[in-house]
DNA sequence: TTGTAGGCGTTATCAC
DNA sequence: GTGATAACGCCTACAA
């Protein structure tokens, strides 16, 4: 199987170095030998071992991708966008699904050190500042997506703006009282955008008058089918909302489910927010806050290959735009 | 940052070889150099070079996994259950996505070679003969997941029966107009379940004594939207069928999309069957032949730990069951 | 039980 | 232009 470079090199009758010039295109190389060396690789079916290649000059060309819940569309979408911008690159792309803060130590420990990866890409991670500080000793280029720090590069949206362009959009059809379902953070040192989006709600409701009581605001797990036992006893409960503004699109769906389970015809006597604009989200005709996953992944690459590339480590900090996407969950509340 | 194993012999007062002993849990080591031998390991925050390691043990703990549209829930599933199955062992997960077969192959070369990878999971990609020769030489333990070629170990489902099975229900129910939407494998080398479960309705239904013309067979590129127009002119036409079987969950939501946009009542105009059961068809109430997506890549993985533990490389075939699961997009035809 | 030294397959720095 | 040769960081006989 593996023939390696002196094997190429004994072939052609010159160096293992000359060989190695070829390899990577260096100039200083006669064309003659050039050629002999060439055919010597293709005749032997010679490919450089990556391993060998990397602990010389020092790099893997590899990237870690860390993300918390694969299982969750958003994001698997954000993955979607990584690959897509490291596919034309020299650069694998390793992942590492974390789900207990156990975990995430170990694959960050690893990652940080033994030169397992030349660069690293965090979604929906929040480094604290023990990791943080790894930055600062110029260790590993890292970017984060959809995560803050102010130590990293980073690409964001403005989650407590999504909050309040859904209240908004809700004040403005006429609803007075408002619900807001979201989720507690599955993990300390996750994302917490549910609770940004929660405080965008309460600030737009707030500045047109409206109260949001403690009854209306729903934190628990995420997922549908909690989201459907969760609105379930929102909606027999007394004095229902007549909409419920949710933290994902997921959620929005399961309060739906539970519309549907009680009668209760959407959007005529309810309204339902979603929050990402999945496909999904399009075939059911779930109004939601659309942002832009998929190129949130592209532009953490993106960034990520910028400083692997120049070296330049200067954090910056990139906000993706989101969108009210109007569907037919959201209509004006029952007279 | 980078302490080599170098520095912690030096610290610890013993040889590189000793460090190396403890880190790789070998016995004959002296109770106490092993303690003084970790205390350097922590003081330094050491952590071993896997390039260093691998290059020199010549193996690179990391499996790769390919696979054709990232996209597609169902991949990503597998996706989730090989990564679930690898997170408990040493092996990293490098993962690439193959869109045309010109990536295709290129990936598969290097991947082949340059020792970039101790073994490969090929999910939905049935490799060509030129491929599989590379298994003969002892080359990369490799296991498909979701196609076939007897020279690897895969798993797999039976997509005949799955066909088949689904035209059953609909043939009890008491259907006699059934017709079949799939899609064609999107690149050549992909796995063509599609037409595979189109067998098996067709041998469904031809031995119930009914046909199943040229004209309720679709097959077309994939995807809801696409499968939202191909069932629209389906049902617009002439003598439109009164069951739809569908070779993905996807193509269902689309058609059912379809049977909305005309106003036609599911399931009593219409009855729609899926495939993969999906956790969005349990929220929609679609019918569906349920498949073990996410254990076939715990089963994938297990099986490619294997070959790597113990060098066996002996192809297994492992069959994963498959179920129909009826919800209410399916009934009786209308009278 | 521990130290020494050669090797894994490249790249890079010298001389020539 | 090209050929030696010393890294890169670790593992593993072989000695001691």
């Amino acid at each position: 199987m593996g023939a390696t470079i002196r094997d190429v090199a004994r072939l052609a009758g010159v160096s293992r170095g000359t060989v190695s010039r070829v390899l990577n295109d260096q100039p200083r190389v006669d064309p003659q030998t050039r050629v002999r060396v060439l055919q010597a690789i293709a005749d032997l079916d010679f490919s450089p071992s990556m391993l060998a290649r990397g602990l010389s000059i020092g790099r893997t060309h590899s990237v870690g991708v860390v993300v918390p819940f694969i299982t969750r569309p958003s994001i698997v979408e954000r993955l979607r966008g990584i690959e897509g911008a490291l596919s034309t690159t020299p650069y694998d792309l390793i992942v590492f699904n974390v789900e207990t803060r156990q975990r995430r130590d170990n694959v960050l420990r690893d990652l940080t050190r033994g030169e397992r990866v030349d660069g690293i890409i965090l979604v929906g991670l929040s480094p604290d500042d023990a990791m943080a500080a790894s930055a600062d000793r110029p260790g590993l280029p890292t970017v984060l997506i959809d995560s803050h720090h102010p130590r990293f590069s980073r690409v964001i949206t403005n989650d407590v703006e999504g909050g309040r362009q859904a209240a908004r959009h809700l004040v403005e059809l006429g609803h007075r009282r408002i619900a807001f379902l979201g989720d507690t953070p599955p993990m300390a040192f996750t994302y917490p955008a549910s609770r940004l989006r929660y405080r965008g709600v309460r600030m737009a409701l707030r500045s047109a008058g409206l109260d949001l009581p403690d009854r209306y605001t729903i934190m628990r797990d995420p997922g549908r089918t909690r989201a459907r036992e969760l609105t379930r006893e929102l909606l027999v409960g007394p004095m229902p909302p007549t909409a419920i503004i949710c933290a994902s699109d997921l959620q929005a769906i399961g309060a739906r489910e539970a519309a549907r389970d009680l009668g209760i015809a959407v959007p005529e006597q309810l309204s339902i927010i979603g929050y990402d604009d999945l496909d999904i989200a399009g075939y059911l005709g779930l109004t939601t806050i659309r942002q832009p996953l998929f190129e949130s992944g592209v532009s953490g690459a993106r960034l990520l290959l910028g400083q692997l590339s120049t070296g330049n480590r200067q954090p910056v900090r990139e906000v993706l735009g989101i969108e009210l996407i109007a569907r037919s969950t959201t209509g004006p509340p029952p007279a």
